[in-house]
DNA sequence: TATGAATGAGCCTTCATTCAT
DNA sequence: GATGAATGAAGGCTCATTCAT
């Protein structure tokens, strides 16, 4: 028997799945509601009893992700630094390959400008977050230095996991040796 | 005196210069030709005259600059791995600091889907050019490895030129630090 | 213990309670089902148990409360008509005072010209009883002066009640001093 | 030979003409744009070139008749008492009858909730100085009674207004004969 | 060449109404 | 009777593009 609830949980899944999909397959901008409906197999008018707006479906649909991802990024504190940042850069080629329509929509918005603004606060936090924790595998006797070597490891998984997620079928984008030579140059 | 083709190039000029920044801060989807008109002052229809459509115009753009860009990347053919690599850092980085507009606007749009198909051709040429010459940087005995290791500069140079080009007047990116980080990675 | 139909005029009654105010309030245009629904703590759909419609509502609404109204207008057929014309002063004022929502709503309403569709036949019965009411407060012997004293009474009437309902909170309006201005000059 | 300008005068005169007529006739919660456009023959976004909102249309419309209005009720100051109100009840009849359509409109107006917001300003200000200048009409020595019965008369001509614009064609209101009738109740 | 008025398709959103439970 | 999820037809508004001057 479906209970009230689940059918709302089920229309809800619908929407965000369709939506993440057609937002990372065509762009924010060119996915009219419409498109989601129609691919989703319900009324337009329906996205408005699970989320206020448009935007407010994609700010959801981050937030969510983006929670699944950080709860995913437990690193183990006795590790030294090398073995954590190994341990980073797995668990980071792992989620991206798990979720990749997620990150794949995610890359083509974090550029956007007016995404800006509407994520910053949660871009900003998980950006300083990050940056702290690729600070603990580096020696902080120089703390600049410290951070500028976090800051560079943050861009390589950055233009690494970009150039994965758009990387054409024909010719994808081997990120598990990518990580291993990473991983050399830290040795 | 103001002959008849100046006139043209200043229109042109104008019109290109005033588009590449709103595209830059807005985004291309959220830069309407009304405005780049207002902001150049110029009537709206006067852009049909010199390209035929919003896209042709961005697709102008992005070709005119890219090939400004590839004349400046001339590498000395004699020198050695390591230096050819300083001296491409080092042209990257002079690069995007003096158009940093233009680059500003093809990471944002680099990642867009639509953008993608409208400009397959030049972009999967470019970036086959440039994974050639980075492979010229390392050892060509293991032809993968070298492949692989030319990707992942090119995904470190895209990543951190991303960072810069998006990071908030209030904290810059060191970019010149990083460059050094990265140089010392490959000695 | 509630009886299957007090739970049904419950319902119904709530609903044209809250529906009244809310049309006095928002105006019809302005009032969706689903406002009504939640501040009368119902379910959406449930309106159209008791209502066919949303027009349906407003009519029987109408009519309902203008039933009432016409009920305590019963004038004393044997005072001379300076006592009639008090009497129904009175009764006008009484009324719009114990009633004021209907009449806010009701002087928001009448010059809708989609409603003088909707409710053409009672208004206009309304009117023609009440107009032949007017005019046996004046004398008979003129009956074009008489018919127009009591366009003009009605209008009056009508003018002081909408400035009435109209009147913000902070500058209310004086409507018995008003009423005796009026009396005074009939007298 | 037409200039820009008084094409574009033409337009906006097209719409505003338009705009009125319907307001007036359907209200301006069901004049639909498109309507406008339809029965004015232009295109559905041409009135954003001339108006910012539909709102914005209908109070630039309000203050435009406004200002025509007021500037018609230049009342004679040495006059007498009665020959004011005289003349000021022949003004309003004769503006009434002129701009037969904008009083249609503006009274199916001024009672709807929503609008009393949008033109409080306007509406309060023209409150404020027409009770001020009905107020010159009476006996300044009892400022309460001057007071109400400026309020009333207002309340009066409010009443008689609405009556004329509300009347069916086929019987119209006796507005002279009932401007008569008024007159005689304050010799 | 240059202007800016005009067009119309398409977008986001609201809401009266229906329907399965 | 009661619920609230689902529908779909508009409505207001934007904007790339065309066209008369």
């Amino acid at each position: 028997m479906e209970t009230k609830s689940s059918v709302r949980e089920n229309s809800r899944a619908k929407i965000v799945e369709t939506a993440l999909e057609l937002f990372a397959r065509n762009g924010y901008d060119r996915t009219p509601i419409s498109m989601i409906a129609r691919i989703a197999n319900i009324a337009q008018g329906l996205m408005y009893r699970y989320f206020p707006s448009k935007e407010a479906l994609l700010t959801e649909i981050i937030k969510e992700s983006m929670a699944d991802v950080q709860a995913s990024f437990d690193v183990n504190k006795d590790a030294s630094p090398l073995e954590k940042l190994e341990e980073y850069l797995n668990n980071v080629v792992r989620i991206i390959k798990t979720n990749r329509h997620f990150w794949s929509m995610f890359y083509a918005l974090r550029t956007q400008p007016f995404l800006q603004e509407l994520l910053s606060d949660e871009l900003a936090e998980m950006y300083v977050n990050t940056i702290a924790t690729l600070e603990t595998f580096f020696d902080p006797r120089d703390p600049e230095a410290q951070h500028n070597e976090a800051l560079l490891l943050f861009s390589i998984v950055d233009g690494v996991c970009t150039n994965y997620v758009l990387a054409p079928e024909s010719t994808p984008y081997p990120i598990e040796e990518i990580k291993e030579c990473i991983i050399n140059k830290y040795r």
